[in-house]
DNA sequence: CGATATGTTGTGAG
DNA sequence: CCTCACAACATATC
């Protein structure tokens, strides 16, 4: 399940293997992954065009394309990029497969398909619903404290479904959304507007420290994920909370808890994530 | 067989 | 406008 780290991964490996490379066909074996134009139109747009380059978005890829146009992908839960020989067997969740000149094929695969492709001229980036409405990145230069304080002091939610809200943030989900709480002392319930100033430091490095160090190691990957080259992610070793219900945490021994916020699985220490009434710390 | 898991959008209630 | 819940999407796995 990519969050940013393991789709920047997806988007460095598909530059190393097929940026500059040119399609040849499109064919699209599930109609519904393209969502804003029809299938027709998205095979006859791509096809002969050249891929200049790969470009991230928050959770989204941007292939740009000669002509001014740039085809965005979103993986959701399951989506996965592979390059294979022309002819190689077909995947049994395989819904696009891009014909590329030199003999190779660039394919979507994605079991529960739920991805999503989408069309768009240059500069259009903002017609869509998710990619138009998106945060600032998760890096120490977008996302500044005074932009944090201000968002964080209008929300009356609590914390945890505010940081996964992608207009708020680009790229946070529900993986690192519990770690970077765990990290910073935050309950997941805290109401967001009384989080104090202190704290909105503290989980905003926590969240440009995180993001860093995943995209060092390639993207977590608490199950099964690999990149277009076929590497698992090696995060998976450096997580705190995430899926670890039951045992000790790492700073005080007490054991994690698993409940659900925002209709979502989230694990925490009891001892170390209190909610606060008032901003007093 | 039923519950659960994940990301996102859309819709409707308050 | 804000916040929340829930359905929908489709499938694998426990």
């Amino acid at each position: 399940m990519p969050e940013l780290p393991e789709v920047e991964t997806v988007k460095k490996g598909l530059n190393e293997l097929v940026k500059g490379c040119q399609i040849r066909r499109v064919e699209v074996l599930y109609s519904k992954m393209i969502d804003n134009v029809t299938a027709d139109t998205f095979k006859r747009a791509l096809t002969n065009k050249k891929i200049l380059r790969i470009d991230r978005r928050g959770k989204y890829l941007l292939f740009r394309f000669n002509g001014q146009i740039t085809m965005v992908s979103h993986l959701r839960m399951e989506g996965k990029y592979d390059v294979e020989t022309e002819g190689a067997e077909p995947g049994k969740h395989t819904h696009v497969i891009f014909h590329l000149t030199d003999g190779r094929e660039l394919r979507y695969n994605d079991s529960r398909k739920f991805g999503r492709m989408y069309l768009i001229h240059n500069g259009e980036e903002h017609t869509l619903s998710g990619l138009g409405t998106l945060g600032p990145e998760p890096t120490s230069d977008d996302l500044t404290f005074s932009y944090m304080k201000k968002i964080m002091n209008k929300s009356r939610g609590k914390i945890k479904p505010f940081l996964l809200n992608q207009s708020h943030i680009a790229g946070l989900g529900n993986i690192y959304t519990d770690e970077v709480l765990w990290m910073s002392k935050i309950h997941p319930e805290q109401q967001t507007n009384l989080i104090s100033d202190d704290k909105i430091k503290l989980l905003r490095k926590n969240i440009i420290k995180e993001i860093k160090e995943a995209i060092k190691g390639h993207g977590t990957t608490v199950f099964s994920y690999k990149n277009a080259f076929g590497e698992s992610g090696s995060f998976q070793n450096h997580l705190h909370v995430y899926h670890r219900d039951g045992q000790p945490c790492e700073r005080c021994g007490t054991l994690i808890k698993k409940i659900r916020v925002a209709q979502r699985g989230t694990h925490f220490c009891p001892q170390c994530q209190k909610v606060v009434k008032v901003d007093n710390d």
